[in-house]
DNA sequence: ACCTGAACACCGTTCAAGT
DNA sequence: ACCTGAACACCGTTCAAGT
């Protein structure tokens, strides 16, 4: 807080008095932007012009700030409709969620971290276990939901934390697999070139969710022998 | 540092000068405690009766001490023999990576996000990608091989970090979780049910590791028709 | 070569007041 | 009800010295 040109209880700069909604999209923004990781309280408390107090007043601690947007952006995940085939509903749920979790970088590790306790997520759990149920995975059905969704989740974490690596991090290990390309191990030298394709690993996420369902589809067959 | 009883110099305290080895052997003994982001590095300072800056000297900063105690856990993994089928060299690799990487948590999720700096980590890497090579997955193995290690290594992860989470979140997700027995929605019952059931939750990282497995097998089988 | 000690620029959180 | 301001107990890291 404590701008130079103004100072003084808001109320008496003539700003309106700070609530709950606009701390959280100051959050959101910065969320955004930086991550979740990637802001403070102190930050958050300078970039609404305020004292981080007052962020403890309306909305509380930092956990409860990160619920607050967390909550947020999972509601805007999809949620298939339940008449779909098993498969597909997966499929769409996965493919849809990245853009959605990949903009707010650190959701998806909250979301694999604490899921469970926010409404939106759990739309998602119930309808997916059911689909599950419905297509004859019987008792395994919370087990395959949970591989379905790790596949996906777990991944989009990985990214997230791959961006927010520091750039001398992420330059060192560049030239490392840089290295590798013509080395005389031929497996490394495979997965360096594969890494280094430009724009080559951008259709791994939907790739591995396909794995994941071909998985879930052989154990199916397998419950169900001939 | 600065013990109520001695001061100055260690030397002169007639104890050894301290060594780079001595350093990560208590960096080590801290994350197998409290796990690599459960320290800090003036903790370790403490521990070892030293001022932080000495572990600047013989080592270096944060970054430094974490690379060298993970390298030190990832060397212990298992790396099972080329002539093994890939199904059983995978399989061997993820079942015996496990324990050595819970043992000290963090270390996974150092190797996912800085795996293809450490030596023991590359002949792993260079091993599984022939394997899959030779069982035909062609092209495709460094990307079969990117699924197959992420299925272990996230969940992996998930675990240290959800152990890491504050006692009080963890109640508060299991008392939910209880709440959710007896909902009307079944998939959230049947999922509630699964995860309180105890040791119900134990065999689910072989079970992924085995759906993971499964899809490569259903790709490899796509990959050469019939 | 090895260590001391102070300092810098940060954190999250709490508490006692003010209007 | 809403906000101020100071304080507490931490961080990682750097720097100038000392022996």
């Amino acid at each position: 807080m404590s701008s130079a040109t103004e100072r003084g209880p808001r109320v008496l700069r003539g700003e309106t008095p700070l609530t709950p909604e606009l701390i959280v999209d100051a959050a959101e923004r910065l969320t955004a932007e930086h991550g979740l990781a990637g802001w403070t309280i102190r930050k958050l408390a300078t970039e609404l012009d305020c004292w981080p107090t007052v962020i403890y007043h309306h909305v509380g601690d930092r956990a409860a700030v990160h619920q607050a947007v967390a909550d947020r952006v999972v509601s805007r995940m999809p949620c298939p409709e339940e008449e779909l085939d098993w498969r597909e509903w997966f499929t769409e749920l996965l493919l849809g969620a990245r853009p959605v979790l990949r903009a707010y970088p650190g959701v998806a590790r909250w979301l694999v971290l604490r899921g469970p306790i926010v409404p939106s997520a759990l739309r998602i759990l119930d309808r997916g276990v059911r689909v599950l149920q419905r297509a004859g995975f019987g008792a395994e059905a919370p087990m395959i939901y949970s591989s379905l969704l790790n596949a996906g989740m777990l991944l989009i974490m990985s990214y997230d934390e791959r961006d927010a690596e520091s750039a001398s991090t992420k330059t060192t290990i560049t030239e490392a697999l840089g290295a590798y390309r013509d080395d005389e191990r031929t497996g490394l030298a495979a997965m360096a070139e594969y890494l280094l394709t430009p724009g080559g690993t951008e259709p791994f996420y939907a790739y591995a969710v396909q794995r994941a369902v071909d998985g879930a589809q052989t154990r199916l067959a397998e419950l169900h022998p001939e």
